[in-house]
DNA sequence: ATTTATGCAAATCGTTTGCAAACCT
DNA sequence: AGGTTTGCAAACGATTTGCATAAAT
């Protein structure tokens, strides 16, 4: 990552943190850190590997605070283990997942701005017929990944 | 549900089990026969409620084994509980799920034949490129039902 | 008769939480 | 100072498992 969208990166997650009375310390820069260096989502052990001291109780409290700010999001994959990557909006990278069954890796995958376009509407119109309202979709596809095929 | 369809529907998964050295028992009728009887997935606890008598761990070994032999298959919403259905391929009811981030609660819902077949299409071809080996995709949309909007 | 499933209770393991010390504003 | 976050260790709770008995083949 750029060292401008980096900068940029962590004054957007710090206001949206303020907005809400919450501080961005050390801790929760790091996970932000950590997170924006990978392009795909990590596990706790994952990303408690990767930030080098971080208490594992600081890890799940801080996820949770980031999580509820709308700064992380967590993928629901295929084995027991949460994963979490930096929410869309700052990123910009609208994306999917190849979610691996074998061995529960999870890997980033877009698709085309068309079919984007057409799901997202046609979901959306069909879903509010049925009294839903939609904040997200979640678009995943669950295979073998080419190591496990 | 008719009662041939349900006849059909116990021999296809007797079938499937015993081509896994598996049986056919009670418990595991019971609890095929409550997921047949809902439209949508069910938690553990949900299962435990509608199959009475049926003990918690018989519930969790038994639903390893359907979803193992391909029976059943295992949904994971936005709460900490694992959902359970029947396989698509037994209920030849392709569908998606409407996940309610406020209570937890997962509906079915559907739709058109033609937009599935483009999503379908589009995502494999896309996949594949990837190296990725898909068995089936995860649709699903996030956000509130009519009773948490 | 032999293998597999059951049911209870105990163990497991990812995640959460209580609390006193360290930190930010 | 006044509130928040931290880090450790203990607690929690959904799920798994050991083992003796019952059921299926």
């Amino acid at each position: 990552m750029p060292a401008d969208l980096h900068t940029e990166l962590h004054g957007v997650v710090a206001e949206r943190l303020q907005g809400r009375e919450q501080r961005y310390t050390a801790n929760r820069r790091a996970v932000v850190e950590v997170l924006a260096s990978t392009d795909r989502p990590l596990t706790i052990q994952q990303l408690l590997d990767r930030a080098d001291g971080l208490p594992q109780s600081s890890a799940y409290r801080n996820l949770t605070v980031l999580e509820d700010t709308g700064v992380v999001h967590r993928v629901a994959g295929s084995d027991e283990f949460a994963r979490f990557e930096l929410a869309e909006d700052l990123t910009d990278h609208h994306h999917h997942h190849l979610i691996c069954s074998a061995c529960g890796s999870i890997e980033d995958f877009t698709v085309g701005a068309e079919l984007e376009k057409t799901i997202e509407e046609t979901l959306d119109r069909a879903a509010t017929e049925a009294g839903f309202q939609v904040d997200n979709h979640r678009l995943d596809l669950v295979g073998h990944c080419r190591r496990c095929a």
